[in-house]
DNA sequence: ACCTGAACACCGTTCAAGT
DNA sequence: ACCTGAACACCGTTCAAGT
């Protein structure tokens, strides 16, 4: 059951329990997540984690800064400020889609690592150089970012941790609930209710949240 | 230190405990929402809650479903689909902005809830009308919800809990950590740095992210 | 219907101690 | 430097029992 049971005894390092908990955190999702279960996966006494990390929270930011050194950034280029700000909004959405379970760390989390700082310096730089003042560019980029986050997290069937066939009571329940609802009050909602349920076209999906995000920057944009 | 220590020895209630669980979670946070601690603040054993609540998953959907009940939507007119779009958002953010510390609730319940769902119903049809398809409508009103949430925990300076000297030492910390990137590197940031310790003016950060969203939503409209 | 008592399995964390 | 052992204070939850 440990997540790296490699016979070879490897000696424990920051880096190596942090992907650990990634690992975890994607198959089972946060709640997994537990000092105690990672010392077991690591064939380690509880304590030995707290050589590695202050706390439990410690722990999740190692998990968070993984998910945002994933992130490649783009070559800096010159071209209009808005193509610019979708490829690197593009290249975020990317490295956050593969861990939909370990993605309500990072909203709070953007500031705790060098990758993180160097992404917000860049939006911030970007928002600045397309006419933004420092306090809105602050804002605009700080919210950008959650944003690209709740785009994942808030995706329509969003697949939970958990058995399959959990998932598939879930869903189910799901769906009673909807169609239980009445059609003189709700009619919109049970119109919709499948495309609550599940995300039939992914991309078409993001590509959404991009355009209305870079759509949501040009409204407010000063001119 | 009971919530409500009124001598009157009230009966418990689903709705007395759920209204104690929202107060304390905006005193303490919802670390602090704890069974056991809702269960002393009401002078009664832990497991007299689960008598009203089937778990604590049961009682944060409570804490939701308080928040979403208070929304004060505006009476249903006819006028340009942004205006009406507009109203509606701005009646969810000032029903959300008193409750920072539990708004972290919101995004993943507003389906669980009867005030939640008259919410989404009414948010969908406005986009409908406005000329969106059914499946994009559903994921943009989804979307706006938790965007609107978004602004509110992803506020500058959000106040965290804790007793004031713990938060003015938080914000030092965090300040030192800003103040010693490198100038080089973080230009940017550098400049910025004042403007993610605290919202200098919380009423045109909100108004821009308002502002942010219905430019979002023109933008991906139909046309 | 509404609440208590005792018990269980699980947490994070501290502190002293080992090598 | 890196890890263990024992202990503490806290969780959520179940089950049987009381009124």
């Amino acid at each position: 059951m440990a997540s790296s049971p490699s016979a070879t005894k490897e000696r424990l390092s920051r880096e190596l329990l942090a992907a650990g908990a990634l690992a975890l955190a994607d198959r089972e999702g946060l709640e997994a997540v537990t000092i105690r279960r990672l010392a077991t996966d690591n064939s380690v006494t509880p304590m030995a984690l707290y050589w590695h990390f202050k706390d439990k929270d410690a722990v999740l930011d190692g998990i968070a800064e993984q998910i945002y050194a994933s992130v490649v950034l783009p070559e800096q280029a010159d071209g209009p400020w808005n193509e610019q700000l979708r490829e690197v909004l593009v290249a975020v959405l990317a490295a956050i889609r593969p861990h939909p379970l370990a993605a309500d760390l990072l909203a709070p989390r953007v500031m705790k690592s060098e990758a993180g700082l160097i992404l917000a310096e860049r939006v911030i730089g970007m928002l600045r150089r397309a006419g933004f003042s420092a306090p809105d560019a602050t804002q605009t980029a700080s919210f950008l970012l959650c944003s690209i986050v709740t785009l994942v997290t808030s995706e329509p069937g969003r697949h939970a941790p958990g058995s399959d066939d959990a998932r598939d009571e879930l869903q189910r329940a799901k769906r009673a609930q909807l169609d239980s609802l009445s059609p003189k009050q709700f009619p919109f909602l049970l119109e919709s209710a499948r495309f609550f349920l599940e995300c039939e076209d992914e991309e078409s999906y993001f590509a959404n949240g991009m355009d209305f995000l870079i759509a949501g920057v040009r409204g407010i944009r000063p001119s």
